[in-house]
DNA sequence: CTGTTAGCGCTTTCAA
DNA sequence: TTGAAAGCGCTAACAG
């Protein structure tokens, strides 16, 4: 009852390779010849099935995108402009969404993705070296966001020097004791931006000859209630910090609803600067650091689509691209010292 | 390099036809020789390709999951929750992001679902008849999230009692004059909340002896700032409301800013109540109605693949689901009139 | 420029 | 309980 490719070529009165040809858009068709196969298949209504293109050809037509969550802000950020990249292309995006250490375990051990995609995109996940193997024995190009490694295509931000900005914005007002809401730091093989962002911290001090103090440090564990346990602290402290910085504004929002609730008001009694540029930090009139989360996507998505279609020698020129950010101000680091 | 069926039958010892069998589990396979199989295939790495045995067999494995958007709050949550409950099921999620206007028009006029899914599943999304004819046309089972009608699948809450509920509540609290922050209802046969919810309030204002006043209905366009200005109308309006019932968080975000931009306390001054329960309305302090996103997800998504693999009669006898609200009361509904 | 033909790697009768 | 064989609906040489 679908039709077949054998029934656009009867009726074109072709054969099945030419209407194969035609409906491609392969060179060396008459024009009046696809014209026809044009029509029949369009009067038939008909679609190549992909599985017995698929088989045919050995391309799958189909990207793999790693995630850790779909539902934060910057992965759903990803998914979306990566969907978007890859129909256009007329490439289909198989999701996979990690979601918990087990569900990671799994994933790495069973490798579902096996003869299913041409390419892979893992984004803002930091993987282990057996990990990568997996990811490698898959013998498919492979491209990574918000890392890097050697022999591989990415696309990210600096996340030292943005954060250096960030906190060197408050040094500029004039704030000499800044406290920093972290994450852990512990195992930088899992997630590098707390790493980073903390260095890039202590940098900006160090370049306003301000003394490191251990004690205005503190985890947030990127949650919000993990920055308003921080905050807590930070207020409670003898000589409480005039500005905060967060390495992330989910920490940052939780600082800012601690602030509140003390009875104090954020750019007036204390600065605060979150990390990522969300939606909601408009709306909490939250200045941060923005990170251009649509267009790491692209770049990374273009270049793996680039290398998958041209069988160009091995990796580019420039595998890893940095993109820049941007210090947005907004009312919460209103005022000076 | 890569293992395929005949290299295990031959390490197994057997034809292709047992090992297909033995791995799908199939019955009628001798224990000694599915072990065989078994582990062979273990040894050689072995997972069959998909494509040539969807072409084989005509089941593709595949859900095809239609949403609007895929950077917003429900959505999100319906990927998540859809993504691993097919991948438990072992089969693939594609997924298609309307997007645009235009976006929606070329999905419903290509149909780029055709030949590649056993099953399609829409989310929210108010379905014009030509699109529930398109839908249809793919011979497939579909099922809906947020929206019902005859003959599908569905799962949804029902808006006018939550509605009814939240202003009931606030009813309860001696509220008599209470603003509605509304979406548009232009256009019901595009998004049927803004309908429901709206009925929903006007029906708890009747049941409650206070007589309507379309001044105390504004448009906020389901967005934060369109929050913002319609609560801006209701604090200048020469008698203002003492509390304003969002038919989304969104829009209740809006009003909670502009009430804080006035010098006003939400819950103090003016109740707000909010609609969804999305993480930040803790965050926010906001009463809202909660509707269980996952639950219904996970509903529909659980009988759409019983239909697909039972070839039972048509549709069940309960093809539309209604899940139950709940009202969550936190500070800014916290004082009465 | 077009047709013929041999697969792609499985699943599924049908027989044994 | 197992094997042989016929496709599934395309693509990709190759020949003409």
């Amino acid at each position: 009852m679908v039709a077949s490719i054998e029934d656009v070529a009867r009726r074109a009165g072709v054969s099945i390779a030419t209407v194969s040809r035609a409906l491609r858009g392969l060179p060396d068709v008459a024009a009046g010849t696809r014209d026809r196969v044009l029509t029949a298949a369009t009067e038939l209504n008909y679609v190549a099935s992909p599985f017995a293109a698929r088989l045919a050809s050995g391309r799958t037509a189909t990207i793999g995108l790693v995630v850790p969550f779909v539902n934060r802000w910057f992965f759903a950020e990803v998914i979306d402009s990566v969907e978007a990249e890859l129909r256009r292309a007329g490439l289909d995006l198989l999701l996979y969404n990690l979601g918990s250490e087990e569900g990671r375990k799994r994933f790495f051990d069973e490798m579902p993705m096996r003869k299913r995609v041409d390419g892979v995109l893992v984004a803002s996940l930091v993987l282990e070296d057996a990990e990568f193997e997996a990811l490698t024995a898959l013998n498919r190009p492979v491209g990574l966001l918000g890392i890097q490694r050697d022999g591989f295509l990415s696309a990210g931000i600096d996340d030292v020097a943005a954060a250096q900005s960030a906190v060197t914005h408050l040094t500029g007002l004039g704030h000499r004791r800044i406290g920093l809401i972290g994450g852990d730091t512990d195992d930088p093989m899992r997630f590098t931006p707390p790493l980073h962002r903390r260095d890039g911290y202590r940098q900006s001090l160090a370049d306003a000859d301000i003394d490191f103090d251990p004690a205005l440090e503190r985890l947030g564990y990127f949650t919000v209630e993990g920055g308003q346990a921080a905050t807590r602290y930070f207020l409670d402290l003898p000589e409480r910090p005039t500005a905060l910085f967060a390495e992330s504004d989910e920490m940052a929002y939780g600082a800012l609803r601690e602030i509140h609730r003390s009875g104090l008001q954020a750019g007036v009694d204390i600065a605060v600067m979150g990390f990522d540029d969300q939606p909601y930090a408009e709306l909490m009139d939250l200045s941060t650091v923005r990170q251009p989360v649509s267009v790491q996507a692209l770049d990374v998505t273009t270049r793996l689509l680039a290398l998958i279609a041209g069988p160009d020698d091995e990796l580019p020129r420039e595998p890893a691209v940095v993109l820049p950010t941007e210090l947005v101000l907004r009312a919460s680091t209103e005022g000076g010292v």
